[in-house]
DNA sequence: TTTGATTTGTTCGTATGTATC
DNA sequence: GGATACATACGAACAAATCAA
């Protein structure tokens, strides 16, 4: 598949751009190891780490190169070459690209480090160990949530296809039923989030994207262990599909006014209902969920 | 105050809770000399990494344990019994977190990894990557940032004290003064960039913080680069700090809604002076610059 | 100021599981 | 199924940074 020296001009598998490596390993260090002439790199006093420096290096070259995802980058072999760094160093730098979500590592012949795609995960992530320690409320996101979801809902109007409504019917069908025991009342909470997400999918702002599906991924996790327990959930579900309803419709005739009226109102009630159950609390014990990745 | 049961209740370096540790390797005591039958862990196939996993474990243990910025966890060679996994692997993990903004790793005695405070850097760089891959434009960052700032300023009127006025001043003073060379214009450039960040420190929601900082950062890093070239700049700066007095004005006679409108109009302004320059050019050749930490 | 102890940073070598061919 | 290529994991050791005596 990668193979290819057709047209396209894209430095395959290991040539990426500049090849640096070799810094000064002149003034290797007397101490041979018992594994005699082992040409020790002076890590050198003052810098930051190595690890960190050649992260830099590899995502500048990610750049300048212009991969896309899923574009190949020279295995690890190689770069202890370019970089003339130890296996581990390697490993480290690419590992924090990886939690970064710039990579991906893949084993296997043909394998190695690749560009991974944009993903709001590693945003996720960041913004949630960032409400741990600054003790966010849910008066705090819910102030934030509403003007990013009026936002969106004036960005995305009259520009919805008739496959994103079918969808978004379908979610407001599954909140609208009553829920008879947990999992289904756990069911609807969920679709009631994936309108939301649903809808920002269609606003052509991907940044505005992003953020929406950050603040409901932090909701979602904030309420996930009690969004069956309260009785009130079932009044308040009853109420949010009436307003996702009207939304919807409001965009079909596209209307963005009235759909971003609906939509503030919305976010109000919402808010308003969140704080009732859980008043004040910080989100401090709820952020960071383990959650495993892909 | 999560903590309960008496004063000190911090459980102190390499206490930790859980202490789960000791999977298999029944005869973990003996040391296994060099030659002798390593008790290789099985990394079993359905399983994600072991790094991920552990750093997982540690997350979770970091927030049970209510821990705060500045706090000691377990050294590694604590951590390799707990888990009984190997240096490397828990270095990984380690350095997992730090990629994440989570501890920063600490030499020396009574050093090993410490929680670290709440940085925006993470979620910057992030949501940075995010528009590299998306292709974000001017307008997409604008669209956001607008209803962002018209958010905080709502939300920060009549919680400003007089410092922060007087910051204000200072700020808006040195982007009216008429630029000479171009350092000059970059210093105001700063100024104009830094006025929103204060004003953003100064509203209670440390979300919408966050949140305006991050885009601010993604904006200077876009426009560094020719921020004095433009001849235009002069003009726009003059036209930017008559509405930053004037949004300072208003939030003295703590007229939320006037700040708003005009926060928006602000907006509005440098969205369109901003397209005017680029156009809808990506951010794709902006972002993602190497950026050293702390 | 120097010395020594503690802990991370870096390196080597090696073995094993896993995915592709 | 076997061979190959690659990431994942283990262990031991030295180097550098930091702090305390």
């Amino acid at each position: 598949m990668t193979d290819d020296s057709g047209p396209t001009a894209k430095p395959e598998r290991g040539a990426m751009s500049g090849a640096t490596g070799d810094r000064g390993k002149g003034s290797g260090t007397s101490s041979a190891p018992p594994g005699a002439t082992t040409p020790r790199r002076t890590p050198r006093h003052g810098a930051r780490k190595r690890s960190s420096i050649i992260a830099g290096e590899i995502r500048s070259r990610i750049i300048t190169d212009g991969l896309d995802p899923g574009d190949s980058l020279p295995i690890e072999k190689l770069m202890i070459e370019d970089f003339g760094a130890s296996r581990a160093t390697i490993r480290e730098a690419l590992k924090e690209l990886e939690v970064q979500g710039l990579i991906r590592m893949k084993t296997g012949p043909n394998g190695g480090p690749i560009v991974a795609g944009s993903s709001p995960l590693e945003a996720l992530q960041a913004i949630r160990n960032f409400c741990y320690f600054e003790k966010v409320t849910i008066h705090d996101i819910y102030e934030l949530r509403s003007a990013l979801e009026v936002q969106m809902v004036q960005s995305a109007a009259g520009r919805i296809d008739a496959a994103t409504f079918e969808r978004l019917d379908a979610l407001i069908e599954i909140s609208a039923a009553p829920a008879s025991d947990e999992a289904e009342r756990r069911r609807q909470r969920e679709a009631e989030f994936e309108f939301h997400t649903v809808l920002a999918e269609a606003a052509p702002n991907r940044l505005l994207t992003l953020m929406i599906e950050v603040i409901a991924g932090i909701l979602v996790s904030a309420t996930a262990r009690d969004s069956a327990r309260h009785q009130m959930h079932g009044d308040w579900s009853c109420e949010n599909s009436r307003y996702h309803a009207d939304i919807v419709a409001a965009l079909r005739r596209e209307d963005a006014e009235a759909a971003a009226a609906l939509m503030h109102e919305h976010m109000t009630q919402a808010h308003r209902h969140l704080e009732l159950i859980y008043g004040d609390l910080t989100l401090e014990d709820i952020a960071l969920t383990p959650r495993e990745r892909d």
